[in-house]
RNA sequence: GGAGAGGUGGCCGAGCUGGUCUAAGGCAGCCGCCUGCUAAGCGGUUGUGGGGGUAAAACCUCACCCAGGGUUCGAAUCCCUGCCUCUCCGCCA
Protein backbone atom coordinates (compact mmCIF):
# COMPACT_ATOMS: atom_id res chain seq x y z
CA UNK A 1 0.00 0.00 0.00
CA UNK A 2 1.13 3.63 -0.45
CA UNK A 3 0.91 6.50 1.67
CA UNK A 4 -2.23 8.67 1.35
CA UNK A 5 -0.22 11.47 2.37
CA UNK A 6 2.30 10.40 -0.32
CA UNK A 7 -0.20 10.19 -3.33
CA UNK A 8 -2.04 13.77 -2.16
CA UNK A 9 1.29 15.19 -3.08
CA UNK A 10 2.42 13.55 -5.75
CA UNK A 11 -0.82 12.73 -8.03
CA UNK A 12 1.27 13.55 -11.26
CA UNK A 13 4.60 11.42 -10.40
CA UNK A 14 2.39 8.66 -9.49
CA UNK A 15 -0.28 8.20 -12.22
CA UNK A 16 2.73 8.07 -14.81
CA UNK A 17 4.62 5.39 -12.54
CA UNK A 18 1.19 3.59 -12.50
CA UNK A 19 0.82 3.84 -16.58
CA UNK A 20 4.07 2.31 -16.78
CA UNK A 21 2.88 -0.83 -15.58
CA UNK A 22 -0.13 -0.72 -17.94
CA UNK A 23 -2.77 1.00 -14.77
CA UNK A 24 -4.43 3.96 -15.97
CA UNK A 25 -5.64 6.11 -12.82
CA UNK A 26 -7.08 9.64 -12.02
CA UNK A 27 -5.81 10.79 -8.67
CA UNK A 28 -7.21 14.07 -8.33
CA UNK A 29 -10.31 12.80 -7.32
CA UNK A 30 -8.82 11.23 -4.32
CA UNK A 31 -6.69 14.37 -4.08
CA UNK A 32 -10.11 16.46 -3.14
CA UNK A 33 -11.53 13.42 -1.24
CA UNK A 34 -8.19 13.83 1.13
CA UNK A 35 -8.53 17.56 1.37
CA UNK A 36 -12.05 16.87 2.59
CA UNK A 37 -10.90 14.63 4.69
CA UNK A 38 -8.26 16.42 6.42
CA UNK A 39 -10.59 18.86 6.64
CA UNK A 40 -13.16 17.12 8.82
CA UNK A 41 -10.61 15.53 10.83
CA UNK A 42 -9.63 18.75 12.43
CA UNK A 43 -13.12 19.92 12.48
CA UNK A 44 -14.06 16.57 14.97
CA UNK A 45 -10.99 17.09 16.64
CA UNK A 46 -11.41 20.55 17.51
CA UNK A 47 -14.92 19.22 19.10
CA UNK A 48 -13.72 16.42 20.99
CA UNK A 49 -11.46 18.67 22.61
CA UNK A 50 -14.27 21.14 23.37
CA UNK A 51 -15.74 18.09 25.05
CA UNK A 52 -13.31 16.92 26.92
CA UNK A 53 -12.61 20.34 28.56
CA UNK A 54 -16.36 20.46 29.36
CA UNK A 55 -16.50 17.41 30.88
CA UNK A 56 -14.34 18.23 33.57
CA UNK A 57 -15.90 21.21 34.32
CA UNK A 58 -19.32 19.01 34.75
CA UNK A 59 -17.45 16.60 37.10
CA UNK A 60 -16.01 19.73 39.17
CA UNK A 61 -19.75 21.20 39.09
CA UNK A 62 -21.42 18.16 40.33
CA UNK A 63 -19.09 17.67 42.75
CA UNK A 64 -19.87 21.44 44.04
CA UNK A 65 -23.85 20.50 43.27
CA UNK A 66 -24.30 22.87 41.00
CA UNK A 67 -26.90 22.92 38.42
CA UNK A 68 -24.88 21.19 35.20
CA UNK A 69 -28.25 20.35 33.35
CA UNK A 70 -27.85 23.52 30.64
CA UNK A 71 -23.61 22.10 29.72
CA UNK A 72 -25.41 19.00 29.52
CA UNK A 73 -27.97 20.19 27.48
CA UNK A 74 -25.09 21.76 25.23
CA UNK A 75 -22.71 18.46 25.53
CA UNK A 76 -25.50 16.36 24.18
CA UNK A 77 -26.19 18.46 21.07
CA UNK A 78 -22.04 18.72 20.31
CA UNK A 79 -21.80 15.03 20.65
CA UNK A 80 -24.60 14.70 18.15
CA UNK A 81 -22.46 16.67 15.94
CA UNK A 82 -19.07 14.42 16.56
CA UNK A 83 -20.90 11.56 15.66
CA UNK A 84 -21.83 12.76 11.92
CA UNK A 85 -19.01 13.74 11.57
CA UNK A 86 -17.42 10.54 12.42
CA UNK A 87 -19.75 8.80 10.63
CA UNK A 88 -18.37 10.75 7.37
CA UNK A 89 -15.36 10.56 8.46
CA UNK A 90 -15.09 6.63 8.77
CA UNK A 91 -17.13 6.31 5.42
CA UNK A 92 -14.21 8.53 3.73
CA UNK A 93 -11.00 6.37 5.56
CA UNK A 94 -12.57 2.99 4.13
CA UNK A 95 -13.09 4.81 0.53
CA UNK A 96 -9.48 5.92 0.87
CA UNK A 97 -8.24 2.89 2.21
CA UNK A 98 -10.10 1.24 -0.44
CA UNK A 99 -8.66 2.75 -2.93
CA UNK A 100 -5.06 2.36 -2.11
CA UNK A 101 -5.20 -1.32 -1.20
CA UNK A 102 -6.18 -1.72 -5.12
CA UNK A 103 -2.88 0.50 -6.24
CA UNK A 104 0.14 -1.77 -6.92
CA UNK A 105 3.53 -0.71 -5.82
CA UNK A 106 5.70 2.10 -7.77
CA UNK A 107 8.07 0.29 -9.85
CA UNK A 108 11.49 1.19 -8.72
CA UNK A 109 13.91 3.63 -11.61
CA UNK A 110 16.11 0.78 -12.36
CA UNK A 111 13.12 -1.07 -13.59
CA UNK A 112 12.79 -1.26 -17.52
CA UNK A 113 10.10 0.24 -19.24
CA UNK A 114 8.10 -2.02 -20.87
CA UNK A 115 4.28 -3.60 -21.49
CA UNK A 116 4.67 -7.63 -21.21
CA UNK A 117 7.31 -10.69 -20.09
CA UNK A 118 8.47 -10.28 -23.72
CA UNK A 119 10.31 -6.68 -22.92
CA UNK A 120 12.42 -8.47 -19.44
CA UNK A 121 15.65 -7.92 -20.00
CA UNK A 122 18.06 -10.78 -19.08
CA UNK A 123 20.96 -9.94 -17.45
CA UNK A 124 22.94 -12.99 -17.14
CA UNK A 125 23.54 -16.77 -17.58
CA UNK A 126 25.25 -19.66 -16.06
CA UNK A 127 25.90 -22.88 -16.81
CA UNK A 128 26.24 -24.43 -20.21
CA UNK A 129 23.35 -26.57 -21.96
CA UNK A 130 23.99 -30.07 -22.19
CA UNK A 131 24.08 -31.46 -25.94
CA UNK A 132 22.13 -34.57 -25.83
CA UNK A 133 22.52 -37.90 -28.49
CA UNK A 134 19.13 -38.64 -28.39
CA UNK A 135 15.71 -36.96 -27.63
CA UNK A 136 15.28 -35.63 -24.82
CA UNK A 137 12.02 -36.84 -22.95
CA UNK A 138 9.31 -34.55 -21.42
CA UNK A 139 10.01 -34.95 -17.29
CA UNK A 140 6.32 -36.94 -17.00
CA UNK A 141 7.01 -39.14 -20.03
CA UNK A 142 10.54 -39.84 -17.42
CA UNK A 143 8.38 -39.85 -14.57
CA UNK A 144 6.06 -42.61 -15.89
CA UNK A 145 9.13 -44.48 -17.05
CA UNK A 146 10.50 -44.90 -14.14
CA UNK A 147 6.93 -45.01 -12.01
CA UNK A 148 7.88 -42.09 -9.67
CA UNK A 149 5.22 -39.46 -10.77
CA UNK A 150 1.46 -40.46 -10.76
CA UNK A 151 -0.58 -37.64 -12.56
CA UNK A 152 -4.04 -40.15 -13.03
CA UNK A 153 -4.36 -41.34 -9.56
CA UNK A 154 -3.97 -38.07 -8.18
CA UNK A 155 -6.90 -36.76 -10.24
CA UNK A 156 -8.64 -40.00 -9.22
CA UNK A 157 -8.10 -38.86 -5.39
CA UNK A 158 -8.28 -34.97 -6.14
CA UNK A 159 -8.54 -33.62 -9.57
CA UNK A 160 -6.37 -32.06 -12.08
CA UNK A 161 -3.27 -29.93 -11.29
CA UNK A 162 -2.71 -32.71 -8.32
CA UNK A 163 0.38 -35.40 -8.30
CA UNK A 164 1.32 -38.11 -6.43
CA UNK A 165 4.99 -38.55 -5.73
CA UNK A 166 6.03 -42.00 -5.36
CA UNK A 167 9.03 -43.93 -4.57
CA UNK A 168 12.50 -42.30 -5.60
CA UNK A 169 10.51 -39.36 -6.64
CA UNK A 170 9.01 -39.01 -3.18
CA UNK A 171 12.45 -39.06 -1.87
CA UNK A 172 14.22 -36.87 -4.50
CA UNK A 173 11.41 -33.75 -3.73
CA UNK A 174 12.23 -34.86 0.23
CA UNK A 175 15.79 -34.62 -0.32
CA UNK A 176 15.63 -31.40 -2.70
CA UNK A 177 13.82 -29.78 0.40
CA UNK A 178 16.10 -30.92 3.03
CA UNK A 179 19.14 -29.33 0.35
CA UNK A 180 17.75 -26.13 0.14
CA UNK A 181 16.73 -25.49 3.55
CA UNK A 182 20.76 -26.60 4.82
CA UNK A 183 22.46 -24.73 2.08
CA UNK A 184 20.28 -21.25 2.95
CA UNK A 185 20.69 -21.79 6.80
CA UNK A 186 24.20 -22.11 6.06
CA UNK A 187 24.14 -19.04 4.73
CA UNK A 188 22.55 -17.08 7.90
CA UNK A 189 18.60 -17.80 7.13
CA UNK A 190 16.48 -19.06 10.16
CA UNK A 191 14.58 -21.89 9.34
CA UNK A 192 10.91 -21.03 10.11
CA UNK A 193 8.16 -23.68 9.53
CA UNK A 194 4.96 -21.64 9.69
CA UNK A 195 0.93 -22.53 9.61
CA UNK A 196 -0.53 -23.47 5.90
CA UNK A 197 -3.53 -21.63 6.67
CA UNK A 198 -3.60 -17.85 7.84
CA UNK A 199 -6.34 -15.52 8.04
CA UNK A 200 -7.60 -12.82 5.79
CA UNK A 201 -5.48 -9.83 8.08
CA UNK A 202 -2.47 -11.81 6.59
CA UNK A 203 -3.55 -11.82 3.49
CA UNK A 204 -4.44 -8.31 3.34
CA UNK A 205 -0.60 -7.75 4.64
CA UNK A 206 1.03 -9.39 2.11
CA UNK A 207 -1.31 -7.80 -0.99
CA UNK A 208 -3.37 -11.35 -1.81
CA UNK A 209 -6.55 -9.25 -0.72
CA UNK A 210 -8.24 -7.75 -1.45
CA UNK A 211 -7.90 -7.85 -5.24
CA UNK A 212 -6.45 -11.68 -5.76
CA UNK A 213 -8.98 -13.48 -3.80
CA UNK A 214 -10.13 -15.80 -6.92
CA UNK A 215 -6.29 -16.87 -7.03
CA UNK A 216 -6.65 -18.25 -3.44
CA UNK A 217 -8.10 -21.48 -1.77
CA UNK A 218 -10.35 -20.61 0.89
CA UNK A 219 -11.95 -22.64 3.93
CA UNK A 220 -15.28 -21.59 4.98
CA UNK A 221 -15.55 -22.67 8.08
CA UNK A 222 -13.57 -21.51 10.00
CA UNK A 223 -12.38 -18.66 8.01
CA UNK A 224 -8.96 -19.22 6.37
CA UNK A 225 -6.70 -18.99 3.39
CA UNK A 226 -4.54 -21.57 2.11
CA UNK A 227 -1.18 -20.14 1.71
CA UNK A 228 0.14 -19.27 -2.14
CA UNK A 229 3.38 -19.14 -0.66
CA UNK A 230 5.87 -19.11 2.47
CA UNK A 231 5.71 -15.00 2.05
CA UNK A 232 2.67 -14.92 3.34
CA UNK A 233 2.82 -16.64 7.02
CA UNK A 234 6.17 -15.20 7.30
CA UNK A 235 6.48 -11.69 6.43
CA UNK A 236 3.36 -11.34 8.54
CA UNK A 237 5.59 -12.75 11.62
CA UNK A 238 6.35 -9.16 12.73
CA UNK A 239 2.99 -8.01 11.78
CA UNK A 240 2.11 -5.00 14.14
CA UNK A 241 5.61 -5.06 15.73
CA UNK A 242 8.35 -2.17 15.90
CA UNK A 243 11.85 -3.87 15.80
CA UNK A 244 14.94 -2.63 17.77
CA UNK A 245 17.38 -1.59 14.92
CA UNK A 246 20.06 -3.95 15.85
CA UNK A 247 17.58 -6.91 14.79
CA UNK A 248 17.74 -6.00 11.32
CA UNK A 249 18.62 -7.16 8.69
CA UNK A 250 16.22 -10.79 9.73
CA UNK A 251 16.30 -13.50 7.22
CA UNK A 252 14.05 -16.13 7.29
CA UNK A 253 13.57 -19.35 5.25
CA UNK A 254 10.96 -21.56 5.16
CA UNK A 255 9.38 -24.57 3.31
CA UNK A 256 5.74 -24.77 2.97
CA UNK A 257 3.48 -26.20 0.43
CA UNK A 258 1.75 -23.41 -1.29
CA UNK A 259 -2.04 -23.66 -2.60
CA UNK A 260 -3.07 -22.13 -5.77
CA UNK A 261 -6.20 -21.76 -8.11
CA UNK A 262 -4.48 -21.04 -11.21
CA UNK A 263 -7.76 -19.20 -11.88
CA UNK A 264 -7.36 -17.98 -15.46
CA UNK A 265 -4.39 -20.38 -16.55
CA UNK A 266 -6.82 -22.66 -18.21
CA UNK A 267 -4.73 -24.57 -21.18
CA UNK A 268 -1.46 -23.15 -19.86
CA UNK A 269 1.06 -26.12 -19.00
CA UNK A 270 -1.34 -28.29 -18.36
CA UNK A 271 0.51 -30.95 -19.10
CA UNK A 272 3.55 -32.21 -16.20
CA UNK A 273 4.56 -30.89 -12.58
CA UNK A 274 5.08 -27.38 -13.85
CA UNK A 275 1.61 -26.07 -12.70
CA UNK A 276 0.24 -27.19 -10.14
CA UNK A 277 -2.72 -26.36 -7.41
CA UNK A 278 -0.23 -27.57 -4.66
CA UNK A 279 3.33 -27.05 -5.06
CA UNK A 280 5.93 -27.44 -2.89
CA UNK A 281 8.51 -24.46 -2.18
CA UNK A 282 11.41 -22.97 -0.34
CA UNK A 283 11.05 -19.47 0.25
CA UNK A 284 13.50 -16.59 1.69
CA UNK A 285 12.46 -13.61 3.50
CA UNK A 286 14.30 -10.81 4.65
CA UNK A 287 13.57 -7.70 6.56
CA UNK A 288 15.81 -4.71 6.32
CA UNK A 289 16.57 -1.26 6.26
CA UNK A 290 15.39 0.77 3.56
CA UNK A 291 18.80 2.17 2.53
CA UNK A 292 19.94 -1.59 2.60
CA UNK A 293 17.28 -2.98 0.25
CA UNK A 294 18.49 -3.00 -3.02
CA UNK A 295 22.31 -4.50 -2.14
CA UNK A 296 20.02 -7.16 -0.22
CA UNK A 297 17.66 -7.92 -3.27
CA UNK A 298 20.79 -8.28 -5.15
CA UNK A 299 22.66 -10.86 -2.47
CA UNK A 300 19.10 -12.72 -2.32
CA UNK A 301 19.19 -13.65 -5.56
CA UNK A 302 22.60 -14.56 -5.65
CA UNK A 303 21.48 -16.90 -2.71
CA UNK A 304 18.61 -18.24 -5.41
CA UNK A 305 20.87 -18.75 -8.04
CA UNK A 306 23.50 -20.77 -5.77
CA UNK A 307 21.07 -23.49 -5.55
CA UNK A 308 21.37 -23.85 -9.16
CA UNK A 309 24.54 -23.74 -9.50
CA UNK A 310 25.18 -26.62 -7.16
CA UNK A 311 23.07 -28.51 -8.50
CA UNK A 312 24.75 -27.35 -11.95
CA UNK A 313 21.61 -26.59 -13.80
CA UNK A 314 22.12 -24.00 -16.56
CA UNK A 315 20.00 -20.59 -15.84
CA UNK A 316 19.32 -17.36 -16.60
CA UNK A 317 18.43 -14.17 -14.37
CA UNK A 318 16.12 -11.96 -15.86
CA UNK A 319 14.96 -8.25 -14.67
CA UNK A 320 11.14 -7.81 -14.76
CA UNK A 321 9.93 -4.75 -16.90
CA UNK A 322 7.63 -2.39 -15.55
CA UNK A 323 4.23 -4.30 -17.13
CA UNK A 324 5.26 -7.72 -15.92
CA UNK A 325 6.06 -5.99 -12.14
CA UNK A 326 3.88 -8.51 -9.50
CA UNK A 327 1.02 -6.08 -7.43
CA UNK A 328 3.39 -5.44 -4.00
CA UNK A 329 6.65 -5.68 -6.07
CA UNK A 330 8.99 -2.39 -6.92
CA UNK A 331 11.71 -4.58 -8.57
CA UNK A 332 11.95 -8.06 -9.31
CA UNK A 333 14.32 -10.80 -10.69
CA UNK A 334 13.28 -13.91 -12.28
CA UNK A 335 15.53 -16.88 -12.64
CA UNK A 336 14.85 -19.21 -15.15
CA UNK A 337 16.06 -22.97 -15.23
CA UNK A 338 16.96 -24.76 -18.59
CA UNK A 339 14.15 -27.11 -19.69
CA UNK A 340 16.04 -29.15 -22.60
CA UNK A 341 12.41 -30.83 -23.24
CA UNK A 342 10.88 -27.75 -24.24
CA UNK A 343 13.83 -25.96 -25.63
CA UNK A 344 13.20 -23.01 -23.41
CA UNK A 345 14.14 -21.28 -20.14
CA UNK A 346 11.24 -21.50 -17.38
CA UNK A 347 10.72 -19.35 -14.00
CA UNK A 348 11.91 -21.37 -11.21
CA UNK A 349 12.48 -18.50 -8.42
CA UNK A 350 11.46 -14.73 -8.27
CA UNK A 351 13.15 -12.47 -6.03
CA UNK A 352 11.74 -9.36 -5.38
CA UNK A 353 11.82 -6.04 -3.05
CA UNK A 354 8.74 -4.47 -1.96
CA UNK A 355 10.04 -1.80 -0.07
CA UNK A 356 7.49 -0.52 2.04
CA UNK A 357 4.38 -1.62 0.43
CA UNK A 358 3.83 -4.38 2.64
CA UNK A 359 5.38 -3.27 5.70
CA UNK A 360 2.92 -0.49 5.18
CA UNK A 361 0.04 -2.56 4.99
CA UNK A 362 1.66 -5.38 7.78
CA UNK A 363 2.40 -2.44 10.08
CA UNK A 364 5.99 -3.83 10.55
CA UNK A 365 8.21 -1.05 11.42
CA UNK A 366 11.43 -0.17 13.42
CA UNK A 367 13.32 2.27 15.37
CA UNK A 368 16.70 3.69 14.91
CA UNK A 369 18.93 3.53 18.06
CA UNK A 370 18.91 7.12 19.77
CA UNK A 371 16.61 8.91 17.23
CA UNK A 372 12.87 9.28 17.52
CA UNK A 373 10.05 7.71 15.90
CA UNK A 374 9.71 4.77 14.01
CA UNK A 375 10.02 3.84 10.47
CA UNK A 376 8.39 1.12 8.10
CA UNK A 377 11.03 -1.88 7.08
CA UNK A 378 11.35 -3.12 3.79
CA UNK A 379 10.66 -6.58 3.18
CA UNK A 380 11.96 -9.12 0.62
CA UNK A 381 10.76 -12.38 -0.72
CA UNK A 382 12.47 -14.79 -3.30
CA UNK A 383 12.14 -18.41 -3.68
CA UNK A 384 15.31 -20.81 -3.03
CA UNK A 385 13.56 -22.42 -5.00
CA UNK A 386 10.17 -24.06 -6.08
CA UNK A 387 11.12 -27.44 -5.31
CA UNK A 388 8.81 -29.41 -7.90
CA UNK A 389 10.23 -27.17 -10.69
CA UNK A 390 13.86 -28.12 -9.81
CA UNK A 391 13.01 -32.10 -9.99
CA UNK A 392 11.48 -31.21 -13.16
CA UNK A 393 15.06 -29.78 -14.27
CA UNK A 394 16.82 -32.57 -12.77
CA UNK A 395 14.96 -35.24 -14.57
CA UNK A 396 15.50 -33.32 -17.42
CA UNK A 397 18.77 -32.06 -17.43
CA UNK A 398 19.95 -35.05 -15.94
CA UNK A 399 18.29 -38.39 -17.84
CA UNK A 400 19.98 -40.81 -19.59
CA UNK A 401 19.59 -42.14 -22.76
CA UNK A 402 18.02 -45.48 -21.20
CA UNK A 403 15.66 -43.76 -19.43
CA UNK A 404 17.64 -43.29 -16.27
CA UNK A 405 18.18 -40.23 -14.19
CA UNK A 406 21.65 -39.22 -12.25
CA UNK A 407 21.52 -37.25 -9.10
CA UNK A 408 23.55 -34.72 -8.99
CA UNK A 409 26.16 -34.73 -6.79
CA UNK A 410 25.35 -32.36 -4.15
CA UNK A 411 22.44 -34.42 -3.59
CA UNK A 412 23.68 -37.77 -3.11
CA UNK A 413 24.02 -37.48 0.54
CA UNK A 414 20.54 -36.57 0.46
CA UNK A 415 19.65 -39.42 -1.44
CA UNK A 416 21.59 -42.12 -0.77
CA UNK A 417 22.17 -43.20 -4.22
CA UNK A 418 23.33 -41.21 -7.06
CA UNK A 419 20.83 -42.83 -10.08
CA UNK A 420 17.43 -43.98 -10.36
CA UNK A 421 16.45 -46.33 -13.15
C1' G B 1 -17.00 -30.68 22.32
C1' G B 2 -18.36 -29.13 27.85
C1' A B 3 -17.27 -25.78 32.25
C1' G B 4 -14.66 -21.63 34.14
C1' A B 5 -10.95 -17.40 34.39
C1' G B 6 -8.65 -13.55 31.92
C1' G B 7 -6.62 -9.85 28.03
C1' U B 8 -4.13 -2.54 31.04
C1' G B 9 2.13 1.28 28.91
C1' G B 10 9.19 -2.43 27.29
C1' C B 11 7.82 -6.14 31.46
C1' C B 12 4.96 -7.14 36.21
C1' G B 13 0.65 -5.21 38.18
C1' A B 14 -3.52 -1.82 40.64
C1' G B 15 -7.92 0.35 38.88
C1' C B 16 -13.21 -2.34 36.67
C1' U B 17 -19.83 0.44 42.61
C1' G B 18 -18.46 5.51 35.21
C1' G B 19 -16.18 12.01 36.22
C1' U B 20 -8.51 15.12 39.59
C1' C B 21 -7.02 8.05 34.95
C1' U B 22 -3.57 13.93 31.46
C1' A B 23 -3.63 5.08 34.33
C1' A B 24 -1.19 4.09 41.05
C1' G B 25 2.96 1.19 42.40
C1' G B 26 7.12 -1.91 41.12
C1' C B 27 10.87 -3.63 37.59
C1' A B 28 13.85 -2.41 33.44
C1' G B 29 16.09 1.56 30.40
C1' C B 30 18.13 6.56 30.00
C1' C B 31 20.12 11.31 32.40
C1' G B 32 21.90 13.53 36.76
C1' C B 33 23.40 13.62 42.16
C1' C B 34 25.88 11.20 46.13
C1' U B 35 29.54 7.76 48.10
C1' G B 36 37.49 4.97 47.70
C1' C B 37 35.14 1.18 43.73
C1' U B 38 30.72 -1.81 43.24
C1' A B 39 26.00 -2.28 45.36
C1' A B 40 22.45 0.58 47.75
C1' G B 41 20.23 5.48 48.06
C1' C B 42 18.15 10.29 46.08
C1' G B 43 16.02 13.36 41.97
C1' G B 44 14.34 13.54 36.97
C1' U B 45 12.86 11.06 32.56
C1' U B 46 10.84 7.05 29.04
C1' G B 47 5.15 4.66 24.19
C1' U B 48 2.38 4.72 19.25
C1' G B 49 -0.47 7.03 15.36
C1' G B 50 -2.88 11.43 13.31
C1' G B 51 -3.81 16.90 12.74
C1' G B 52 -1.75 21.85 13.32
C1' G B 53 2.86 24.51 13.83
C1' U B 54 8.38 25.35 12.61
C1' A B 55 13.82 26.36 8.15
C1' A B 56 14.28 22.42 11.70
C1' A B 57 12.99 21.97 16.63
C1' A B 58 10.22 23.56 20.65
C1' C B 59 5.20 23.69 21.19
C1' C B 60 -0.44 23.02 20.75
C1' U B 61 -4.11 19.32 19.97
C1' C B 62 -6.97 14.55 18.94
C1' A B 63 -6.93 9.30 19.39
C1' C B 64 -5.02 4.68 21.55
C1' C B 65 -6.13 0.35 28.47
C1' C B 66 -7.03 -6.93 22.69
C1' A B 67 -10.41 -5.52 18.17
C1' G B 68 -15.15 -3.65 16.48
C1' G B 69 -19.93 -1.79 17.84
C1' G B 70 -23.45 0.25 21.73
C1' U B 71 -25.28 3.08 26.28
C1' U B 72 -23.99 8.09 28.42
C1' C B 73 -23.08 15.03 28.86
C1' G B 74 -18.73 11.82 30.00
C1' A B 75 -16.21 4.78 29.35
C1' A B 76 -9.94 1.34 31.04
C1' U B 77 -14.46 1.02 34.07
C1' C B 78 -21.37 -0.71 32.03
C1' C B 79 -23.68 -3.76 27.59
C1' C B 80 -23.10 -6.71 22.83
C1' U B 81 -20.06 -9.27 19.10
C1' G B 82 -15.41 -11.18 17.55
C1' C B 83 -10.30 -12.68 18.32
C1' C B 84 -6.61 -14.52 21.55
C1' U B 85 -4.53 -16.71 26.19
C1' C B 86 -4.90 -19.80 30.55
C1' U B 87 -7.22 -23.81 33.90
C1' C B 88 -10.25 -28.29 34.46
C1' C B 89 -13.06 -32.33 31.94
C1' G B 90 -13.77 -35.13 27.37
C1' C B 91 -11.63 -36.63 22.70
C1' C B 92 -7.32 -37.12 19.75
C1' A B 93 -1.74 -37.77 16.33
Amino acid sequence: MLDARFVSDNVDKIEKALKDRGYDLDLTNFRAKEQERLQLLREVEELRGRRNSVSEEIARLKRERANIQPLIEEMRAVGEKIKKIEEELTKLEKDTQDFLLNIPNIPHYSVPIGKDDSENIEIRRWGSIREFDFTPLNHWDIGEILDIIDFDRAGKITGSRFTVMKGLGATLERALINFMLDLNTSKGYKEILPPFMVNADSMFGTGQLPKFEVELFKIIDPEYYLIPTAEVPVTNLHKNEILREEQLPIYYTSYTPCFRREAGSYGKDVRGLIRQHQFNKVELVKFVKPEESYDELERLTQDAEDILKSLDLPYRTVALCSGDLGFASAKTYDIEVWLPAQQRYREISSCSNFEDFQARRANIRFKRAGKKGTELVHTLNGSALAVGRTLVAILENYQQKDGSVLIPDALQPYMKIDIIR
